[in-house]
DNA sequence: ATCGTTCTAGAATATTCGGCG
DNA sequence: GCGCCGAATATTCTAGAACGA
C-alpha cells in the first residue's frame, strides 16, 4: 500500500535496487500480472496506489507450485516479425533461384536455337548437294544411255543409207549431231551410243569391204577362170587386194598383243601420276579431319566450314549453266563458260518489351470490424499485359521468310550455299554459341589434265579442286 | 437522466474523465448503440436528454453474457498480419508452381537437346554418306572418262603412228568429235573413247591384216593369172573386187545375224532370272513393312537405325583411299588399299544467365484515406528486362530462312525439292507453322548376280551386305 | 526529487493520472530520454530517486523548439505493414515476371520443337533420298559392270567355241580378267566388258570369216594352181565353201539394211515424241520457276511446290514397280503400271490440369499472449493448375524415335519409310493432333522401249518428264 | 549462459477530437 | 444536429533490449 516505504525499505532487502518499476518488471517477467481492480469498488485513494499483482501458481499454501513459476524466455515475440521476415527472405531467395534457372534455361534455349539453325544450314546444304548430285547423276546416266542409244541409232541409219559408200556416214554424223535438237541432255547417251555404233559401223564397213574383197578375190579367182576388171568401183572400201600369207598374220597378232600391253602400261603410267596427287591431297584432308576433332568446336567448325564451302562451291560447276557445244576446231577454251556467282544475306533480330500492371485489394478490415463498412474496400485491378507473350511467332515466320528468300535467289545454288554458310558462321561468331561441329570432309583431288583431243561429256565438268564432277 | 450529475459524479469514478462523449465513445467501442426513441412519443424535455444505449448482450440478469461484449478495433494490426500471411502463402504456392514448371521445362529441354544431338549425328552421318557417295560417283566418272579418253588417245596415237588407211576413220572421228565443243574437262570422254578405241584399234589391226592377206592373195592371184599393179592405189578402201561365191556369203550373213539375235536372246534370258529375284526381294520387304508397324517405336527405331547405320557405314568404301592401278600380272590384291575412315563429332550445349529487375507501385491507400499519409505509399518501379526474351528468334529465323531459301530457289533444285515445298506449304496451311514434307522416292532394284569373270572398276568395290558400291 | 509528491500533486494537474510511470511513458513517447548519472557522482539518496529526463529540443529558452518535439508515431506498425507490403508486392511482381517468362519459354520451346520435328522430317527425307540415290547409283554401276562383263563373257564363249587364232588375245583377256580377284559383284565391269566384247566378238567373227575366206580363196587359188580338199577340218569355222553369186549377196544386203533402217526409224520416231513432251514439261517448269521469284513466298512456294511435285512425283519412275522385260514386239503400253500413292498423318497435343492445395497457420499471437487465443487462423486454398505444362516431351521423343528408328532399321529403306509413317500415324493416334504430313509419292513411269539389238540398262528407266532416271 | 536491473518500446485500452452521413 | 466512427493521443500494463553480475 505504501509505495514509497516498499521501495525504500523492502525492495533493497531482496534486490539490488529500490525501484518499484524494476520489481514490477521482474514480476512480469515471471508471469505475474497486475490485478486491476474496479475503481468503483475502491476509493480514489486506493485507486491511486493500487499496486497488486497475481499469478496463477502464486497461492497461499501452494509453496510447491512456486517452482513452476518460471522466467519467461526471451525472443518469443521475435518469431512473428522474424517469421514474416523469414518467409519473405525465403521467398525472395527462391525467387532468385527461379530467376537464375530461367535465365539459365533461356541461355540454353538460345544455344539450342543456334544449334538448330546450324543444323538447318547443314540440312539445306546437304539437300542442295544431294540435288546437285542427283542432277549430275541423272545427266551422266542420260549421257551414257544416249551414247548407247546413239550408237544404236547410228548403226541403224548406217545400214539404211550407207550400204556401201561411207561418205554418208560423215553426213550422217553431222546430221546426227546437228539435228539432235531439243533434248538438252540426250547428247551424252548419244555420244556413248555413237561410240559403239562408230565401231560397229566400222565393223560393218569392214565387213562390207571384206565381202567386196572376197567377192573380188572370188572374181579374181573366177577370173582366173574368167578374168574380170571391176576393181575401181568401190572407192570407199579400203583396197586390200594385196594377198597375205600366214606369216604376216602371225606378225600382226604379235603386233596386236604388244599393243594391248602397251596400252595397259600407258594407262598405268598415266593413272599413277593422277592418283598420286589424289593421295597427296587426301592426306591434308585427313589431317584436317583429325585435327578437327578438337574440343573447341565452334570456331573450328565455322572456319572449316567456310573453307569447305569455299572449296566446294567455287569449284563445283553449276550443271544447269552449261551447254554442250560441239567444238570442231579448238578445245583449248572450254573454261570460258564458267560462272561463279555469289549472293550474301544477313539476319535480323528484334525484340519488344512488355509490362505488367497490378493492384492489390485490402478488404480485410471489413471483415474485422463487424458493423463498420467504412473500412476501405479497394477493388483491385490486376492487369496482366500478356502482349509481351505474343508475337513470339513472328520471328519464326521471319526465319522461314529468310529461308524462302534464300531459295528464291535466282542465282545458282552454289552461291546461295556459300553465302548461307558464311552468314551462318558469321552469326555463330556473333552470337557466340557453337554447339555442334560437323565434319566437313572436302576431298581434293588433282585436276585431270585435259587432253587436247577427246570427247567432252555434254554436261559434265570436272572440278579439279574437289575432284568431283 | 441527469446528464450533468452523471458526468461530473459518476463518470470520474470509473474513468479518468468526466465527459459523457468519451463514455459514449467507449459504449460505441464496445458495441453499444444509442436507443433512438420517436420524438412524438416523448416530450421535448425527454428528447433533449435522451441518453440511452443498448447492447444485445447487455441484459438484466445476463452477467455471463457480458464477457462477450468486446471492444472493437485494434484490428488493423491483425488485418495486416493475416493479409500478409495470405499473400505470403499465395506467393509460396506460386513459387512452387513456378519451380515445377521450370523443372518441367528443364526436362523437356534436356530431351530436346538429346534429340537434337541425335539429329546432329544423323546429319553428320548423312553428310558423310553424301560425301562418300559423291566421291564414289566422281571416281566412277573419272574412271569412265579416263577409259574413254585412254582408248581414244591410244587410237590417235595409233593412227598417227600407223596411219594406214587412216583417212576415213580419222576424218570420221575428227569430224565427229570436233563438233563436240570445248569442255574444259574432256577426260571423261577420253576415257570412254579409249575404251572404244581399243576395239577400234583391234579393228584396224584386223583391217590391216585383212588387207595384207588380201594383197597377198591378190598377189598370188595376180601372180597366178596376170599380175596387176593398180590395187595399191586405194589403200584405205577395202578392195572387194574379188568375186565371192554365194555360199560363203550366205553362210557369213547367216552367221552374223543369228549371232546378234542369239546374243539378244541370251541377254533376255539372263535378264529374266534377274528380274525374278527382284520380285522376290521386294516381297519380303513388303512383309517387313507390314510387320514393322509395331507400337513400340522408340527402341525399334533406334535399334534398327543403329543396325542400318552399321551396315552402310562399314560397308561403304572410302573412295579417296583407292587408286586405280592397272595390274597386268596379278589382280588378286586389289583390296589392299582399302581404307575406311570415320570421323565422329558431337554437340555441345551451354547456357548463360540473365536477370530481370522490377518494382511495383502501390498508391491505392493514399487514394482511400483522404488526409492520412499513414497509409502506405509504395512507389514501385517495375522494370521488365525484356532483353532476355529478345534475340530468341534470330537463330530460328536464320535456320528457317535457309531452308525456305533453298526451297524458293527458282533453279532446278529438282523435283524432290519441290515436293518438299509442296508438303511444307500444305503443312503450313494446316498448322500455321512450316512443316516440310519430302518426297520419298526409294527405288529398290534386285541385285545382279556377279558373274565369275569380269572386269573390276578400279575404285569401286561392291559391298554384298548393303548391295551397294 | 520527490517522487511521491510529484506524482500525487503535479501530475494530476496536467494529466488524467498520477502515475510516474505513465508520465515517463509519455516522456519516452515524445523522445525524452532518461539522464543516467554516475552513481559515484551522487549520493546514494540521489541515486535512488534519480528521475531526470532530457531531450535535444527541450532547452531553456528554446520554446520555439518545442513544437518540433513530436510524439513518436504509431508508425512502427505502419512501417512494418508497408515494408511487408512492399516486399510482398515485389515478390508478386517478380512472380508475374517469372510466369511470363516461363510461358514465353514454353511457347518458344513449342516452336522449337515443331521446327525440330520438321527438321527431322527433312532429315528423314534426305536420308531416304540419299539411299535412293545410292541404290540407283549402285544399280547403274552394276548394270554397267554387268554390261562389261556380259560382253566379255560373250566374247569368251565365242572364243571358246570359235577359237580361231584367238588364243593369244583370249588368253590375254582371260588372264587379265581371271586374275582380277574376288570382287563379289563384278557385274558392272562385266556389263561394260560385254559392250566391248560384243563388238570385239563381231570383230573376231569377222576375222574368222575373213581368215576362212582368205584360206578358202587361197585354197581356191592354190586349187587353181593345185587344188586341195582340206577345208572340212575346221569344224568350228563356219563353212563357207558354198559359192555365192553377186545377186544373192546384193539381195541379202538389201534385206539387212532395211531392217536396220527400219529399226533406226522406229527409234528415232519414238524418241522424238518422248523428247518433245519432255521439253514441253520442262518449259512450263522453267516458267514456273521464273515466276516463282515473287515476294509472297509462302503461297507461291507452296503452289509451285505442288505443281512441281505433281510433275516430279508422277513422272519419276518407281524402280520397284518396274521389271525389265525384253519386249520384242510391242513397246507401246509401258505406261500402264503407274501408281501414285499418298499418305498423310499428323500429331496431336493435349494438356490436362491439376491442382495444388496448401494452408498456413498463424499462431503468433498465441505465442505472445500467454493465455490469449486471439491469434487468427487463415486457412487458404490456392489452386494452381500446373499440369498443363507436363507431357510436352512426348512429341519430341516420338519425332526422334521415328528418325532414329528409320535410320536403324536394318531392313531396306522402304521399311524405314513405312515405319516412319506408321510411327507418325501412331503418334497421331496417341496424341491426337495432326502435325506432320508426309507425302509419299511413289511415281511409276512407263518403261523405255527395249530395242531388240542394243543393250538396255536392265534397271534404269528414263523419265522424260523429270529428265531423270 | 542465465538472471537482474534499468530504460525503452509494444500493446491494449482509454480519452479526446474531428468528420461523415 | 445526432449517432457513429476514425484517428490521434493518453494511460496502463507488459515486453524488449542493453548491460552487468
Amino acid at each position: 500500500m505504501n509505495e514509497e516505504a516498499f521501495s525504500n525499505e523492502i525492495l533493497p532487502k531482496y534486490f539490488k535496487h529500490n525501484k518499484i518499476s524494476s520489481f514490477v518488471r521482474q514480476l512480469n517477467m515471471y508471469g505475474f500480472r497486475k490485478v486491476i481492480v474496479q475503481q468503483n469498488e475502491r476509493t480514489i485513494e486506493e485507486t491511486k496506489v493500487s499496486l497488486e499483482f497475481q499469478h496463477p501458481l502464486f497461492k497461499k499454501g501452494g509453496a510447491c507450485l512456486l517452482e513452476n513459476i518460471k522466467r519467461k524466455g526471451s525472443t518469443i515475440k521475435v518469431d512473428d516479425a522474424s517469421l514474416y521476415s523469414d518467409e519473405l527472405h525465403k521467398i525472395l531467395s527462391e525467387m532468385h533461384e527461379l530467376k537464375k534457372m530461367q535465365s539459365n534455361m533461356d541461355a540454353r534455349y538460345e544455344k539450342m536455337k543456334q544449334n538448330y539453325s546450324e543444323l538447318c544450314l547443314e540440312m539445306t546444304n546437304l539437300r542442295k548437294k544431294y540435288c546437285e548430285q542427283q542432277q549430275l547423276f541423272t545427266q551422266v546416266l542420260r549421257c551414257v544411255l544416249e551414247l548407247m542409244n546413239g550408237s544404236h541409232t547410228v548403226l541403224k541409219k548406217r545400214k539404211r543409207s550407207l550400204s556401201f559408200i561411207p561418205e554418208i556416214p560423215d553426213s550422217e554424223w553431222d546430221h546426227q549431231y546437228l539435228h539432235i535438237p531439243d533434248e538438252k541432255k540426250k547428247e551424252a547417251m548419244e555420244i556413248l551410243k555413237d561410240g559403239y555404233e562408230t565401231v560397229e559401223d566400222k565393223y560393218k564397213i569392214l565387213l562390207d569391204k571384206v565381202l567386196e574383197i572376197l567377192k573380188e578375190s572370188q572374181n579374181i579367182i573366177s577370173s582366173v577362170d574368167q578374168p574380170s576388171g571391176n576393181d575401181g568401183k568401190d572407192a570407199n572400201v579400203p583396197a586390200s587386194d594385196i594377198p597375205m600369207n600366214e606369216d604376216s598374220l602371225t606378225i600382226q597378232l604379235d603386233l596386236t598383243i604388244p599393243f594391248l600391253q602397251e596400252k595397259i602400261t600407258e594407262e598405268s603410267l598415266e593413272q599413277e601420276p593422277k592418283d598420286t596427287p589424289l593421295e597427296l591431297e587426301l592426306s591434308p584432308k585427313d589431317s584436317i579431319l583429325v585435327e578437327d576433332q578438337s574440343d573447341t568446336l565452334c570456331d573450328n567448325v565455322i572456319n572449316r566450314d567456310k573453307i569447305h564451302m569455299h572449296h566446294t562451291d567455287k569449284s563445283l560447276v553449276e550443271p544447269n549453266s552449261l551447254s554442250w557445244k560441239t567444238v570442231n576446231d579448238d578445245f583449248d577454251h572450254f573454261n570460258e563458260n564458267l560462272n561463279l556467282m555469289k549472293n550474301e544475306e544477313g539476319c535480323l533480330l528484334e525484340a519488344s518489351g512488355g509490362k505488367v500492371k497490378h493492384q492489390k485489394t485490402n478488404n480485410l478490415q471489413s471483415k474485422i470490424y463487424k458493423s463498420e463498412i467504412e473500412c476501405m474496400e479497394n477493388p483491385q485491378l490486376l492487369l496482366l499485359d500478356g502482349t509481351s507473350l505474343c508475337d513470339f511467332e513472328e520471328n519464326l515466320e521471319d526465319c522461314n521468310d529468310l529461308l524462302l528468300d534464300d531459295l528464291k535467289n535466282p542465282s545458282n545454288v552454289f552461291t546461295a550455299l556459300n553465302d548461307h554458310d558464311y552468314a551462318a558462321s558469321n552469326n555463330a561468331t556473333i552470337q557466340g554459341n557453337i554447339a555442334n561441329t560437323f565434319e566437313n570432309i572436302i576431298p581434293q583431288l588433282p585436276m585431270e589434265e585435259a587432253s587436247e583431243e577427246f570427247n567432252v561429256f555434254p554436261f559434265l565438268f570436272f572440278n579439279p579442286t574437289t575432284d568431283m564432277f
